[in-house]
DNA sequence: GTGCTTGCAAATTCTTTGCAACTTT
DNA sequence: AAAGTTGCAAAGAATTTGCAAGCAC
């Protein structure tokens, strides 16, 4: 599988800063902060796009040679738990991983390299609980994602 | 597993019409209208909510006993190519099946019971490629679906 | 030291493929 | 009769579980 380069267009300083924060979370809910899972939330806080668990697996290998693929199903699991991280339903794998959203976010797709971005203030919460009424629904959520191409892939 | 009771909220007269264009559109396609097909058909079109490839299978198979589950498999892949039906993902199945939208339509999802209907009219595509634009996407597509209790679960 | 984690191997679950027999047109 | 379809069995892929050894705190 070919991976690309993957670079975050959050800056250093910002990455650094996510970074701690999820380390913190994990210590202060028990959990521990082992050198597996050191490389796994870096991996996943400098991705620049959703990745599937193989993926995160083959660029965490890079600084925990012997990393176990069973150990990153089980730190993503724990990651989803807390909220730290959010799995992202593409078309063609719906089982990728994404920094969460930090609220009403959502997200923007790239269709050909991935590269995604959050957005938000779409301000829809009204409109869609109308939608709902007039079908009976109470709405309590949803769930919205933009694809189209971004603009390094529309100049190649 | 229990399959709750499944009936669609579309009257039987719209449903019958939708079999004959979907029969119709596998016929003119050079696909063949065989028993296990119009039990597969049959059971999407009287469909309420999102079905996985399992659910399919165990309804269909009421009607044709010696069903293969591959059969099932197959089946879905033809109909999402032709359009007829649409892979939908949930939270919890992200492979279901759905008699497909008619234009521009988006899923509002019963969290409780699974029962889903199609609405349209949110017209927000040029808020969607607004949105983009501001972030350098060429935005060609979205991905919307709204949650929440229909009105039989809330008031149960 | 205690209790959470890890990696391995094995078990499950889900989906796809090969193929001979069988329908539909 | 020709061509698409089916079901079975087997293969592949993806994810989960059991468990003894290893670490973090």
């Amino acid at each position: 599988m070919i991976l690309k380069i993957i670079i975050n267009k959050m800056n250093q300083e910002n990455i650094t800063k996510k970074l701690r924060n999820w380390e913190q979370t994990l210590t202060t809910t028990g959990s521990r902060l082992t050198a597996p899972r050191k490389a796994i939330l870096e991996v996943i806080a400098h991705a620049s796009q959703p990745l599937t668990p193989i993926e995160v697996f083959d660029l965490a290998r890079e600084k925990v040679p012997n990393l176990g693929l069973v150990t990153v199903y089980r730190t993503l699991d724990k990651l989803t738990d807390l909220g730290l991280v959010s799995r992202v339903h593409g078309h063609n794998d719906c089982q990728t991983v994404f920094r969460a959203a930090s609220s009403h976010q959502h997200l923007l797709i790239c269709t050909n390299c991935g590269t995604s971005v959050y957005f938000d203030g779409l301000d829809a919460e009204e409109r869609f609980d109308q939608i709902g009424r007039t079908h009976g629904y109470q709405v309590d959520g949803h769930w919205l994602q933009l694809y189209g191409l971004c603009a390094d892939c529309r100049t190649e």
